[in-house]
DNA sequence: TGTCTGATTTTGGTCAATCAAAACCCCCGC
DNA sequence: GCGGGGGTTTTGATTGACCAAAATCAGACA
């Protein structure tokens, strides 16, 4: 029903919505997420809302409604399903599916996806090692901390990587730093704003606090 | 890069086209064919015209350029390798997926369809026994034959209706002897000059050979 | 408490795709 | 050769999604 633009829309709200431990989102970071001017997104959000999908309060944000958040995990799946079977069926790199997730989502129905969802042997975490939203709408995340708020110095494992950008995703797979790999921290520097940590059996590397924030361990 | 809606246009015409042998498209014809008034298909096809797909003219119709051709035969190819991907791979009825490769022949990418066309063996005929064309664009439409030629009790498919007075067209029209329809060809004989046929779910018929002539199949 | 600044909303405009209905043109039959 | 009629084009309007820039508001800070 909700139209392609609408549909992004509504998993960037969600999204940021996760981020943000389930605050508030502002027009601002929608318009940011969405790369539009921030008058677009008042007036897309305004309209959102007028069909039921999210609450909106002017000058504080917006906030996605039950059905709304029904939409946008139903969304999510397909999304994260559909990057499940580029990589594991069509054995894409999973450093390089983002886009055509990004445009398969919009167009698989629930049929399709189903027997997709089935092929790949229903997984619950996508290549990245995001969840999957179950069909039913079930979304579990688990408590997880940015590599600037976990322990330091002990084994940990990575568990998302939020950054999506390609080049990013390359060097990211060419180090090792990839959901599921063990970790340590070694050090961290608030003031030099990095973070130096140790991959198994291929050394240590050092991250900006800009990556850093971006990679979720558990 | 065109947009859906164009593609979609680009398709159609390129079907509507091979359909009459190559023939110039009435706007009445996009249009129907799209499922739009006429005035859009006018304005749209203007537009396109514009772009280079095709060659507009003005109370005639339209005939796509050599670069609407090739476009307009990557959108078949995406359609019909999907088609087989829908059926071989997911395990759809093919007569059921129509729908979704309508939908998904806009979202794939190219890397992704040469992925889905190597998993599904390089296909060279969709699931309706459609060619597909090659990946450099080549196409072999079916040769077509008259009733008088075509093979015996073997489902065909009616590609053009040559003759074209009111009556007879009324005639074929009422007994769903039209473009596209599955028949099946019964029995032939000569010394009659007659030609039996068989109309999915409308019983059978007898044709003169000189009606018969008139009717190619593929 | 008043002001300033940055975020947000409004306003006015564009582009793509569509429809309804009026205007138009060309060919066919008389 | 003239007039109709049917297909085609135009015109005017709408809807969705967007931008630029002006207007507005709210919270911070003095």
């Amino acid at each position: 029903m909700p139209s392609i633009t609408v549909e992004n829309y509504l998993k960037r709200i969600f999204l940021e919505q996760q981020e943000s431990g389930g605050e508030i989102v502002s027009m601002g970071r929608v318009a940011q997420a969405m790369g539009v001017v921030p008058g677009t997104a008042t007036t897309m959000v305004k309209s959102i809302a007028e069909s039921g999908w999210a609450h909106y309060e002017a000058r504080k944000g917006v906030r996605l409604t039950e059905k709304g958040n029904r939409m946008a995990l139903a969304i999510l799946r397909r999304h994260r399903v559909i990057e499940v079977f580029l990589v594991k069926i069509l054995g894409f790199d999973w450093t390089e599916i983002h886009e055509d997730a990004e445009r398969l989502e919009h167009a698989v129905s629930d049929r399709v996806l189903k027997r997709i969802d089935d092929l790949c042997d229903n997984p619950n975490v996508d290549p990245h090692g995001d969840p999957i939203p179950s069909a039913t709408g079930e979304f579990r995340s688990r408590p997880q901390m940015t590599l600037f708020e976990c322990p330091i110095d002990q084994p940990i494992r990575i568990a998302r990587v939020l950054k999506q950008e390609p080049d990013f995703l390359q060097y990211a797979e060419e180090k090792g730093l990839v959901p599921g790999a063990w970790i340590r921290v070694i050090e961290r520097n608030p003031i030099a704003d990095a973070v130096t940590l140790h991959l198994q059996n291929r050394g240590q590397i050092t991250l900006g606090g800009k990556v850093a924030a971006d990679i979720t361990v558990e």
